[in-house]
DNA sequence: TAGATTGTTAATCGATTAACAATC
DNA sequence: TAGATTGTTAATCGATTAACAATC
């Protein structure tokens, strides 16, 4: 890594990926900042400054080609990859991700799901036997897995995922409602659907009324 | 409203609630923004900051009193009232978040759930019955809905947000992987799944490996 | 070539941090 | 009162926007 990439404009990466994505559906071989600008309502200047953090992928007088464009955010966001994800917490909401297709599509695997119900061991989620909590270190020890999307109680969180770091999983996909403290080495992303939820409310009080 | 808040601080609000909740429910009385800042890997200032956006909470010499400064938090985001939600699209998704509990302990209150297919229409989710989607701008009509959860597939979502916008609903909790283009006036808060996974596979290979 | 549009520098704007006087 | 800590102003830092020379 020559210089470090601020977050704000790796946040923007995946937006750009699926409007650039749309626009290759329906056929759109060329694009220019401008018109990128107008459909997805940010500046031009903005746009072009964030593709030059990674070199620049335009041509000056044409603009950028849509399928060269997406291919190089899509690397540069890691898609030209897949890992392995396991799910902790077979919940309304672990299950819902262990079914959703979507993220296959994109190279994410779900390769297990645990829970510490007995009840639920067993049953199938998706495409995956639920396993039982007492055999998620051997389960790691043996198989690959990238990253731990966790859905259990906040209050068993942060001591899960220190455990899981020590087996050697390498990122979180957070929905527990806490924060897990982990190296700095460690990725994770936090859904806290709570807090969107407030963000949500406080805009209904304070912002919907007075337009 | 005074002067507008900015968004930054906006989006930290519900993590200041959070912690305070947990403070309070561990008895802690008064606390400083020192000690705040320290719990919450934030600098202090930025909470004081934070904190006089809204005419200051605290008393020198003393810090801020935890259950006061958590209820006052919660009234600027608007916990001090219930919401009413309908959730659009009985998937996985939405029905994980008809039986999510977590909602109502903070107000948000799912009445229905709403889904095209029929073999779907009559079954529960939660505690609420799918109702099929014929019958939405009725329900609508006849009921309160303060906030609908679109859960359903990012094609169909910008044009059933438009309709109901036009039946009255106020706010958006958008799951589709799509942007819905509303009027200013009509808060949305986007849950992006796919973009969150994104961001995680940026860090898996641009951050985690190079420390 | 002429026109278009990028890549990039400079200007502006906003957010964060530091500092300290006010005050409990 | 003395000590602690806020509220608030000023300084810094970073991100966004504007402008334009480079170049396809």
């Amino acid at each position: 890594m020559e210089k470090k990439i601020s977050s704000a404009v790796i946040k923007r990466l995946p937006r750009y990926y699926r409007y650039l994505s749309e626009l290759l559906e329906g056929g759109t071989e060329r694009i220019s900042s401008q018109e990128l600008s107008q459909k997805m309502n940010v500046t031009a200047s903005q746009i072009r400054q964030d593709f030059n953090n990674f070199g620049g992928f335009g041509q000056q007088g044409y603009g950028y080609n849509v399928a060269v464009l997406r291919e190089e955010i899509g690397k540069i966001l890691g898609l030209d990859q897949s890992y392995q994800v396991i799910i902790i917490g077979a919940g309304n909401l672990g299950q819902a991700l262990a079914n959703y297709a979507g993220f296959e599509k994109r190279g994410f695997l779900v390769s297990a799901i645990f829970d510490i119900n007995p009840d639920k061991v067993g049953n199938m989620a998706g495409k995956v036997e639920v396993l039982d909590m007492k055999d998620l270190e051997s389960y790691v020890a043996s198989h690959q897995v990238d990253i731990a999307a966790l859905t259990l109680p906040k209050a068993k969180a942060p001591e899960v995922a220190a455990d899981l770091v020590k087996m050697g999983v390498r990122a979180f996909w957070n929905f527990a409602a806490t924060d897990l403290n982990l190296p700095d080495n460690i990725p994770v992303e936090n859904v806290h659907l709570a807090e969107s939820l407030m963000r949500l409310s406080y805009n209904i009080v304070n912002v919907s009324q007075d337009s």
